[in-house]
Formats: structure tokens, sequence, C-alpha cells
RNA sequence: GGGCGUAUAGCUCAGUUGGUUAGAGCGCUACGUUGACAUCGUAGAGGUCAUAGGUUCGAGUCCUAUUACGCCCA
């Protein structure tokens, strides 16, 4: 490609789609088990099969595609292993509303057609959330891409509920479960969110048997007085000691109930005296439990209150709650009702009241798994970052309750357990159903019937399989044996407990070793002003329109630089912005750097380390620098510090090779030698590629179509397998010389406007340094094309001759001092105004210094590299200031 | 009730084991159509690092307490 084809900017739209098909197509992506190799392995968070790609996936597929590309470079195979999620409840949701649109209830339809129906919305949506994936930049070895529900997954998911029923860690039981009324299914701890809300509590009182008195009982659910079967007061509570021991009376329903004494009654609340509903509350279940108390369940499924409700059956929830609350006002029963702030369990999705409610389910216990879990990541076999996740993990884990699995759902796999002879309490867990029917013969003698349970397993269970399943598990596959376990875990923060304590439990349990070295969790990304992203806010931002917008690039820039490990990030069109001005930066420096290069020529650019040491200082300084970034970025990336990484690659590239090299290299292409001008080629080129191939895993897509048009001999057909560059020489002596070159430049600019010399105005200059005059010399042409100085008139010097006069002065490190005779525009007050500035604040270092190393504590305590420095720093200070002085005493 | 996070320039955020002159982007001021880029360049202004103590020769960084906001668990 010529640089004149290169377009003015950068415009992403035009390269990315084909790009990516030419990735993909030429097997770029595969990960080819090599036993001489080291595998690096990420098992992609499977999004939602039929779901729509938000930010949190843009987030998880900048990270993970970053690592996986990097560790591909550094010659490790890469494989990051793709799928997808059957997510339960949310697509079985999605069919239901379709149906719903018609009129149809999926009771309607029936189980088989159901499902049916449901395997045809994911064949049609299935592949959409992948291409998607794809439209980032992702990696993945699409080749191995699974789905919960394939076939050897659902074996895993069968053969994993078998093992864990065999060793008793799998029981049938009714307990009082969250009860999703809307979904009709019951929904794990972990699917409940408890949120403060303004509510009433409702005060009444409590007839007691045989007696006219009253006790007073405060209430936020007034329907569930139907299910008292107790009143609860504190032991030690002086004001109902005498009421321990009798009966009262339900109102309305006048059922007798004990009035029971327990210390969980908070005295304060209320009244202090508490009713007792085991049925429908988790706290009154347990104290029902410790007093053996009957439970009365008085509510459907559907949340309207049942038979045991009395004259209240068939009512809804809420309006049971009015009529009731009437009914015992006009009996004389109610006190008063106040406003009240109470917690109110709400289901994660949906956002309904979560009603508690006496159900039969499939739980896992879990303080087996968990203690084994917990282990693993205290003995340092699994590292989280960042580390304080450690303690939250720990946390969950140490007061982990038991996993409720079943779900009355259609949609997933179905529990594999069969019910023998229409007993419900003779079940078998089988891998299928003719293992069934044999492990049902032996434990029950004849069998005539055999029915499959009908509830399907909790979406969670089986990604808790993912990076052990997808490999082929529980077959001993090569896939297995060379992949796992995986090498590192990238996810939100958010789904900690969901997924990631699962997973390893699961695959300690399983398959007896960790299922990843560590864990990465990234933060959440919000909208623009901090809330959370969500459909009924209105604030969502396809990732999508901002790639088509800005370039995939520049939003992946933006996504890892917006923020540390952990940390929430907000989404921000500034900074995007910003990403995407320095993609199109990139592009301008390769599109001076390639308009550059000799027609045709294919430039050697390895033969430039050959001659480092004799290189010019501008090109030893740049080398010397990139070489230093080389580490830097290495660093970071192998530090999960990728924001540093993308900080340190933009502050180089814009801050360095374009803002200084390339107008240093001008003076040399532009200029007469030859030999200087092929250097200065070959440094460009250098330098870019070798950037390109460290910004490759941030950016892509840029960064391959910029390599691709370099004319080297690069030794590969794409950017994606050029090896991951080790530094070369690092020259600390031209670094610093060139920084003082830099700190004269600036001072040079910086007098120029403050004398309103004409920015294209070349200027005369005298320079004067006993020690850098030399490597200044060699870089005139330099120095003077940046301080736009003309080189007819640049003395550079190793002592001062004759006094410019009418000159203004610079004084800067490294005893170099610089006079710009700017005839007839120095004024010689501003100029003594200047210096003494200058003196006042190199005084104020050079006391600070002193009082420094004046220090006993300091200079005995301190490490002596960081004496040293001071003392250096002390010396040039001094020397500044001395000649400073020197020069406004010159001053006539 | 327990735990965690955040508080740094006008705004949004970096700041890796403590090392003394705290950075970036955007915004702001002045200037600029130099043969890669106005999605740009040059120079500049702007911060008692939430508050109060403490440890240390030295604290944005470590410890304690307080305040505000956010999140998780119960």
């Amino acid at each position: 490609m010529s640089t004149t084809q290169l377009p003015k900017s950068y415009d992403p739209s035009a390269v990315e789609g084909d790009l990516y098909r030419w990735w993909e197509e030429s097997g770029f992506f595969n990960a080819e088990i090599d036993w001489e190799k080291e595998p690096f392995v990420i098992s992609m968070p499977p999004p939602n099969v039929t779901g729509a790609l938000h930010m949190g996936h843009a987030m998880f597929v900048t990270l993970e595609d970053i690592m996986t590309r990097y560790h591909r470079m550094t010659g490790k195979v890469a494989l990051w292993l793709p799928g997808t999620d059957h997510a339960g409840i949310a697509t079985q949701l999605q069919v239901e509303k379709q149906l719903a649109k018609a009129g149809m209830t999926r009771q309607e339809v029936g189980r088989e057609d159901f499902e049916e129906m449901v395997w045809e919305w994911k064949d049609r949506y299935g592949g959409y959330i992948t291409k998607q994936l794809r439209r980032l930049g992702a990696s993945p070895d699409w080749r191995r891409e699974r789905f919960t529900l394939d076939d050897g997954l659902s074996e895993a998911v069968a053969e994993a509920f078998v093992r864990l029923a065999d060793k008793g860690l799998i029981y049938r039981g009714s307990y009082l479960v969250n009860w999703s009324p809307n979904l009709q299914t019951a929904v794990s701890d972990l699917e409940v969110e408890h949120q403060s809300e303004e509510g009433k509590l409702y005060l009444f009182r409590y007839p007691i048997k045989g007696s006219e008195e009253r006790l007073v009982v405060a209430t936020t659910r007034p329907e569930t007085i139907l299910g008292d079967t107790a009143v609860a007061v504190h032991p030690d509570d002086e004001r109902y000691q005498h009421l321990i021991g009798k009966t009262a009376l339900v109102p309305m329903l006048d059922r007798e109930i004990p009035i029971i004494a327990d210390d969980y009654v908070d005295r304060e609340f209320g009244s202090g005296a508490l009713k007792i509903t085991p049925g429908h509350d988790p706290n009154d279940y347990e104290i029902g439990q410790r007093h053996g108390l009957p439970i009365i369940n008085i509510m459907n499924k559907d949340a309207t209150l049942n038979e045991n409700a009395g004259p209240y059956a068939g009512l809804r929830r809420d309006v049971a709650r009015d009529q009731l609350w009437s009914d015992m006002a006009a009996a004389g029963l109610t006190e008063k009702v106040v406003p009240h702030t109470h917690t109110v369990p709400r289901s994660q999705r949906g956002g309904e009241v979560i009603e508690p409610l006496i159900s039969t389910q499939w739980f896992v216990k879990m303080e087996q798994l968990a203690a084994a879990g917990l282990a693993a990541v205290n003995d340092g076999r699994i590292r989280v970052v960042p580390e304080r996740f450690t303690k939250i993990y720990s946390h969950w884990l140490e007061n982990i309750r038991d996993w409720t699995i079943s779900r009355q759902l259609w949609w997933g796999h179905r529990i594999p357990v069969w019910y023998v002879n229409g007993n419900e309490s003779q079940w078998v867990a089988a891998r299928n159903e003719e293992e069934a029917r044999q492990r049902a013969t032996e434990r029950f003698g004849t069998v005539d019937s055999l029915i499959q349970e009908e509830d399907v397993l909790d979406t969670w269970f089986s990604s808790g399989l993912w990076p052990f399943s997808t490999l082929g598990w529980p077959e001993e596959t090569e896939a297995l044996r060379y992949f796992y376990p995986t090498s590192v875990m990238e996810t939100g923060y958010d789904i900690l407990f969901f997924w990631v304590a699962r997973m390893i439990m699961m695959g300690l349990e399983f398959t007896d070793d960790v299922p990843f070295h560590t864990i990465y969790l990234h933060g959440l990304v919000r909208a623009e002003d901090g809330r959370k992203m969500s459909k009924t806010l209105g604030n969502v931002i396809d990732p999508l329109d901002a790639a088509d917008e800005y370039g995939t690039d520049a939003l992946r820039y933006m996504l890892i630089t917006g923020s540390t490990p952990g940390q929430d990030m907000n989404f921000s069109v500034e900074r995007i912005t910003a990403a995407r001005n320095f993609a199109n930066k990139l592009w301008n420096t390769a599109r001076f750097a390639l308009g550059n290069m000799a027609e045709g020529a294919t430039v050697e650019t390895a033969s430039i380390l050959d001659r480092f040491h004799d290189l010019p200082l501008a090109e030893r300084w740049i080398i010397s620098r990139l070489h230093q970034l080389t580490n830097e970025v290495t660093h970071h990336l192998e530090n999960f510090n990728f924001g540093e990484a993308g900080r340190a690659l933009h502050n180089f590239a814009w801050g360095e090779f374009a803002d200084w090299y390339l107008e240093a290299a001008k003076t040399r292409l532009y200029g007469a030698d030859d030999a200087l001008k092929k250097e200065a080629q070959r440094t460009l080129l250098y330098v870019l590629e070798r950037l390109l191939r460290l910004l490759h895993p941030i950016m892509p897509f840029i960064t391959e179509t910029i390599w691709q048009s370099l004319p080297l001999d690069k030794g590969r057909d794409t950017i994606m397998l050029a090896p991951w560059p080790s530094a070369g020489p690092i020259d600390e002596g031209a670094i610093e010389q060139w920084e003082t070159v830099q700190a004269l430049i600036r001072a040079i600019r910086n007098t120029r406007q403050e004398y309103s010399v004409e920015p294209a105005r070349w200027i005369a200059a005298t320079i004067v340094s006993a020690g850098l005059a030399t490597p200044l010399a060699a870089s005139r042409d330099v120095l003077a094309a940046l301080a736009r100085i003309d080189d007819g008139q640049l003395d550079i010097a190793t002592a001062l001759g004759d006094a410019p006069e009418q000159a203004a002065q610079i004084v800067v490190g490294d005893g170099l001092t610089a006079y710009l005779p700017l005839a007839g525009m120095v004024d010689l007050d501003q100029e003594r105004a200047r210096l003494q500035k200058q003196i006042d604040e190199t005084d104020s270092e050079v006391q600070r210094l002193e009082a420094r190393l004046a220090n006993e504590g300091f200079v005995s305590n301190a490490p002596a590299h960081i004496v040293d420095g001071a003392r250096e720093q002390l010396a040039g200070a001094q020397e500044r200031l001395a000649r400073l002085r020197e020069r406004v005493g010159d001053l006539v």
C-alpha cells in the first residue's frame, strides 16, 4: 500500500469488518494443542444465548481479548473458549412474551411444543450475540464454541448431578423458599434483592382466650395474620410474663395459638410482641422450627389466598390485606397504622415482591463444597484480583446456605431424577432413563412406573461446570488434559457468588483441581451520570453504536483506561472521543512515516540496533524509550494493569514519538544527508512497528491495518501472530541528555512567547554548555528546527565568548545557558523580573534540599540512592542558582 | 447490624511494594492555516490529595477516628 492511498483520517468502519473476517477465516484464533508449548486459557463467560450485547459484554470482551492476544503473541497456545448460556428464566420469558401476544400461555401449548418453540427461538436469535462479540474484535477459537444445552454439556450436567446425589449432597425437601409469583418458580437467595421501602406498620390487638386482655402486636403484612401459629414475646419482658403459655385467638378465624417466649423478639420494636407465621416469613420459620410450631400455608402459588385463609380465600394478597384489616377494624381489633420503612424482598428479575412460601424443592448441601472452595482461595491455589474480593468471597462461603437448584420452568436441564411407582419419596438420580430403571430396580424391586422430575435445574448449575464441561468433561479428552485448569477467569464482580464461587466448588468436586488459577474481576460500566444503565431509565448505550461511531479500538481503549480493576466506571463520550482522536493520531503518525519512505523499498530495521551507539541523540533517545516502554507494558499486562498499559502507550505514542521524534526526524528526512535520512527512516519504522505490536492487544484493528502497510519484511502474515517485542538496549544517558534538550527547547519557545516573537520568525541564539556542547552540536539541526532558530545564527559553544547584547537569557540544567539576542525587544526590567522569578524558585528548591540533607535522620535512614539523588539535585540547583545570579548581575 | 469501596485540578479519572517538584483527558487563557494530523500544534494558568490525629528521616500512599456518597451481605 502506498502512502497516498492512506486516507487523511482513520476510518474504522472501512477496515474492521474485512479484517475480522480475514482473521477468523485464516484460523488465527484457533488454539491447537501443542504439548511443547505452554497453554493460556480463558473460558468466556457465556452470554445469554438470545440476549443482546451490553456494555458489560464489551468490557469482558475487551479484557479477555487483550489477555488472549497478548499471551498468543508471547508464543503460548492461547485458547479463549467461547459459548453461550441457555439462561433459563430469561429465555423462557422471551418466548412466553411472544406467546402472550398471540393470546396464549405455555400451559396451553404444552411442554413439548413449548420447548420446541424455545429451540426455534434460540436458533433464530442464537447467533446474534456471537456476531456482536465479533464486532468487538474478540479473538476466541470459534470452532470450540459451546452452548450449555449442547448434548455434551447436558451429559456433564447429568453426570455432575448424579455424582452429587450419590454422595448424598442432593436432597429434596419442603422448605420456605423464595417464590416468584409472576415467574411461578422458586428462585435462590441470590436472585432476591432486599430493598428498603416506605411501608406501613400495622398495630393490632390479639385477643387472649379466656380474658378481656388484648395483646398488641405489630406487623408489616397483616394478611399473614391468617397464617399465624403463635405469638412470641421476649422471655425477660416483664410486661408480658403473665401471658407466656396462654392461648391467643387468631383474629377473624378464632384459631387457637400459643403465646411463646423467644429471645429473638426485639423488645424495643413495635409493642414488643411478635406474631409468628412460619409459612410466610423466614425468621418466623426458624422460630417455628425451634418451638415445633405447625406451619400453615395460606397462599396459592399465584399469591392469592387459599382455603386456609377462610373467608379470604381466593383474594389477591394485597386485596386480602385491606379486607382483613377493615374487618378487624370493625371488630375493634385494630390499634393504628404508622408509616414504617422496612426491607422488602424483590425479584432480581422483574422486581415483583418475592413471597416466602413453603414448597418442595431440590437442594444441594453446600457445607462440604464450600469448605473446599474456601480453602482453594485461602491457600493461594486461586488468586483473586483485586485481592480485596477474597474477603467478600470468604465471607459468603463461610455463611453459605443450601442451594435451591430446582426451577419450575420448562427451558433448561431437566433434573435427572425419576420417581418410582408413583411414590414421590421413592426416587433415583440417574444419567438416563435406562440407568434410572436399573437403579430403581436395585433399590425398590419391581418397577411399574418411572416418571422423571418435571422441574429443571437452575441455570447456574450448568454454568458452574463451564470451565471443564466445555473441554469435554466427563470424558478424559486431550483438550481437558492440555487446557485444564484454565489460566484466568475474567468476569464482573456482580457474579462472584452466582458463578465464580460455584465454578470453584464444582471444579474442585468433579475434577479434583481448581478450575482456574486467577480470578480477575472487573467493575460495572455505568451510565455517564454514574447511575446503572437500565432499560427503564432509558440510559443504555449500545456498545455497537459506540463502536460504529468511534471505532471498536476507541471503545476498547476507553473501557480499559476508564478505571482500575474491580472499580465501577462511568461511560464517557468525552473519553471515547479522546480515544478516537488517539487512534487518529496513531494513524497520522504512520501516514507520516510511510510517506517518507523511499519509494518501493523494503526497509530493514533490525540493523538499526547494530549501530545503536553511533546513532544521533534523538534516535538513541526514542529507541531507548521504546525499550523502556516495552518493559513497562509487559509488566503491566502481566499484572493485570491494563489501564496503566494503555496510558503508557498513549503517552509514548503521542507525547514522545509523535510530538518530539517525528519533529526531530523531519530535519533529517528533508535534509541533504542521505545517511542520516536513512537512519531516521529506519528508526521511524522500527519504533512504529514495535509500538504497533505493543498496542495490538488493546487496539487490534488499527494496529493490524497500519502494520499491513509497513514496508518491512515482517515474517508473519498478521500482527496477531507476530512475536511480542522484547526490550533492546536502553541508553540512560541519551534519555537524560534529550530531556535537557527538550527543557531547553521548551524554555526557548516559552521565552519567544513572552517576548511575543512571531511564531514563524527565525531567531538567533547562542547556547553555552561545557558538558553538552558536543551532543548539542550533533543535534543542532533538530534544535534549530524545534526552537525555530536560524541555523546560520546558532552558536553552540563550550564557553561564552563575548556576551551577547540585548539578549534574553535562559538557564536550564546541566550547566546549560542560552542567549536569545532579540534586538530591540528585550526590556531590561522585564528580563530582570523574569530571571528574579527563576532565582526565587531555584532558591527555594535549594533551601528545601539543604534542609532535607541537613536532617541527620534522612541521611542515615534513607536508602543511598535516594540520598545521592537529593545531593545531585542540590548540586544542580545550586549551580543553576549561581548562573542565574551571574546573569542577572550582567544585566546593565 | 456486619463488610467493602470511593472522596486527588473547574469536570471525569490515574497514581504499581511510603522517597520528597502529584499526572492524564476534557474544559479554560494566549498564540498558531510550518510539506502526518484542526479528530491538530505551541506556551500557560489551575491541586492545603475529604477532615482530625498518629507512625516515620519522609505520607496522596500505612494506622486510628470522623464526615459524605455508593455497593454487598444479613
